[in-house]
DNA sequence: CAAAAGACGATATAACATAACATTCTACGC
DNA sequence: GCGTAGAATGTTATGTTATATCGTCTTTTG
């Protein structure tokens, strides 16, 4: 029913299939995007704009807002990556290859990590209730639910 | 099994609700948390810290940030408002009675309104899948999701 | 009344996000 | 290869959302 969530995928794994992704959709996967995507897998946590914005400098300073802005909505867009309004930031996707994210993000609210744990049920009951309120739902519909995760109660 | 959902309540009912609560906790509702909790529940849609700042006003200019913040974050640890982080805006609860909130707010992405819809099975699902998950929910879970509402669809 | 806690005012700043326009790069037809 | 159109990026400025900090005033409580 609920299905197995992996966290932490291998950095190499996700830039290669987000690429083939990217290039099965004819989206291009410039060096600009691909940075930020891989800034966001390595982080392995939800990141703010700007965390990501300050590790991109290096030579002589980081670049514009705009810039990592821009990014991010590439991969959102494609579902390479969610972003947490809860938390202003943003994570990689667990599955980009499949077309729907449908569960939950659970953000833990001691370490600050998100688990995007997939759940028909959940889905299915969302989509219920809208309609019966009368709702049409959009496609992005990612619920995120604050909570304590297993490794943090356990202490 | 859903809740029947009652928007633009009267404002002075709301108020007097408001009141009762807050005295039977042994919180204090004063005239700058009422002012706030009047003007959003006034509106009838989601509204801004910023905007209700403005609203504010009146006589020689508008209080600073500090003033409505701290008058929201009283309201919602009461359950009185509750923060729709997808919007960074601010609602009126529609049961600020009860002490639960489970369900799902539905947020149009055309007019903006949202809708707290009260819903036991969503509650459940969300509250299994996080079980699962080996996660604690905490108090204030409140799913956002997006979709378009039926006005919006009809008009 | 005195002490303690809570609420509020005021200033400054941090954190998050986009508008607007110039420039460079890329794909594509010729 | 060359010209062009559209996409991507650089750059500057600004808009929007939220909090830190400290001093003062008010309410509660003993
Ligand atoms: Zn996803
Ligand atoms: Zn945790
Ligand atoms: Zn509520
Ligand atoms: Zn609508």
């Amino acid at each position: 029913m609920s299905d197995h969530n992996h966290m932490h995928a291998d950095p190499e794994a996700a830039l290669a299939r987000a690429e083939r992704v990217c290039r099965e959709r004819g989206a291009r996967f410039t060096s600009q995007r691909r940075r930020v995507y891989e800034l966001i897998v390595c982080a392995g946590e939800p990141v703010t704009a700007y965390e990501l914005l300050h590790r991109m400098g290096g030579d002589g300073g980081h670049p514009a807002p705009p810039t990592v802005y821009r990014a991010l909505d590439f991969l959102q867009a494609h579902g390479l990556v969610h972003r947490l309004a809860s938390q202003s930031r943003f994570v990689a996707c667990d599955h980009p290859e499949t077309g729907a994210h449908g569960g939950v993000f659970l953000v833990c609210d001691r370490c600050g990590r998100a688990l995007e744990w997939q759940d028909e049920r959940v889905a299915r009951a969302v989509a219920r209730s809208a309609r019966e309120a009368g709702f049409e739902l959009g496609d992005e519909v990612l619920p995120e639910v604050e909570g304590t995760c297993g490794d943090c109660r356990r202490g």
